[in-house]
DNA sequence: AAAAAAAGCGAACATTCACTCGCTTTTTGC
DNA sequence: GCAAAAAGCGAGTGAATGTTCGCTTTTTTT
């Protein structure tokens, strides 16, 4: 069996929902939000202009006059989501945070064969930074406008990935499944087609490779680049 | 016979010089600066201080008095340096391609064995980008503060630089030197890879891995993924 | 439907920033 | 060694930015 996008989309949606209430049920107590319909169609109007407007100018260029005027949210309005301007981006690297680790924790791989679980580690990973491209994207470019409990946090799943991907390939070798001589430039080397997915997304969408298909191809370069036998 | 950093850093000496003369060269007439001597040993303290800081807070959140302070030069001083705050940006970039362009494209590389070229691309642009790391390091994270024409120059040599990989493993393939499968995975692959060394410094500073050992696996992994026979 | 609570508004405020300019110091040319 | 030119200085300026607050509108509760 394989995982397909379709599946890991419902898999989603069983277990986060979506997006703007998980930044709602995150947020409101210290917001004083009342209202869950109208606060979670707001954020989802504030955030995605964010997102646009820190795509084209990035965050620390964007006035929150552009916030505004892009979301047709006056400016006291757009301080009732949030209490200043960094907190914006606090919220969305903790929200998206808390979704990846939702998402990719709930499997407990170990004493698997090695291959399916590497296979499973990147699909999801592929998967995960797919229905969240542009928090991946955002939180990747915009890291510097944080402090420093956050950023350790995404340092440490960032690690946290590249070890679980290292020791996949360490065992496969170990188990005889593979022999692969440079396991550590192989790990790294994944690593960076997962980044590439979310920050090169226009190219992509350009060659017309869907997520699906960018897990096929990532998969057979294992293949070879591991020599699975 | 294979390129190495060291003698790659002779062919740029010799081409090139340093960046800060490159620099001088690029913009003293514009600016009226007189004396080569201590214009560039000057250009040398501001841009690095550019580059310490915008790593650590980002070019937009650089204030012009965080820069005074860092290379201990007056905001009257700066100034005969640059015009405005976003000219530092263009320079750094301007400056960048210009240097890129000339160590990539001395070298005429068509009608030789397409596998022999795609590793002197490869290992040359590793090289260049690793002499150059800071530079381009700033020049991916930096780019919005850009305006469209450079930005066009730069999106136009990253599509040459795919398309050339792309097309000497079309070639190999062609000349029945290779059989690759996925030419336009594996070429997109090179690229993150080519990429990844300069965003990732840190990275492979840690693991103790230098610009010729990052070569020599890559060139290893493009032998596995385009199965060179 | 009235009253209370929540959500939304935008002009006003204080602060910060990029940038200037009159001046001093250093370097260059003779 | 002196005059002219270049380089360097930093307080001052106007514009722009993040943030607030008294008020209005909308929603919820009773």
């Amino acid at each position: 069996m394989n995982l397909s996008y379709e599946t890991f989309l419902q898999e989603f949606e069983a277990l986060i929902g979506d997006e703007w209430t998980c930044i709602f049920d995150m947020y409101h107590k210290k917001l004083n939000l009342k209202n869950r319909n109208i606060a979670t169609k707001k954020f989802k109007t504030i955030i995605e202009s964010v997102f646009k407007l820190s795509h084209t100018k990035g965050f620390q260029a964007m006035t929150l006059r552009d916030l505004s005027q892009e979301s047709g949210i006056s400016m006291g309005g757009l301080y009732k989501y949030f209490s200043n301007k960094n907190q914006i981006a606090e919220m969305i690297h903790a929200a998206m945070i808390h979704m990846a680790e939702t998402c990719l924790k709930i499997k407990e791989y170990r004493h698997l064969d090695p291959v399916f679980e590497l296979n499973e580690l990147l699909a999801r990973h592929i998967y995960i930074s797919e229905r969240l491209k542009k928090w991946f994207y955002f939180v990747f470019m915009e890291c510097k406008s944080l402090d420093r409990e956050l950023l350790n946090t995404i340092m440490a799943s960032e690690q946290f990935m590249g070890e679980a991907i290292l020791e996949r390939i360490l065992d496969a070798n170990k188990q005889n499944l593979s022999q692969c001589t440079n396991p550590d430039f192989v790990s790294a080397m994944l690593k960076a087609m997962l980044q590439d997915w979310y920050l090169k997304t226009w190219k992509y969408q350009q060659k017309n490779i869907n997520a699906d298909q960018y897990v096929a191809n990532l998969l057979l370069s294992v293949y070879q680049l591991i020599q699975v036998k």
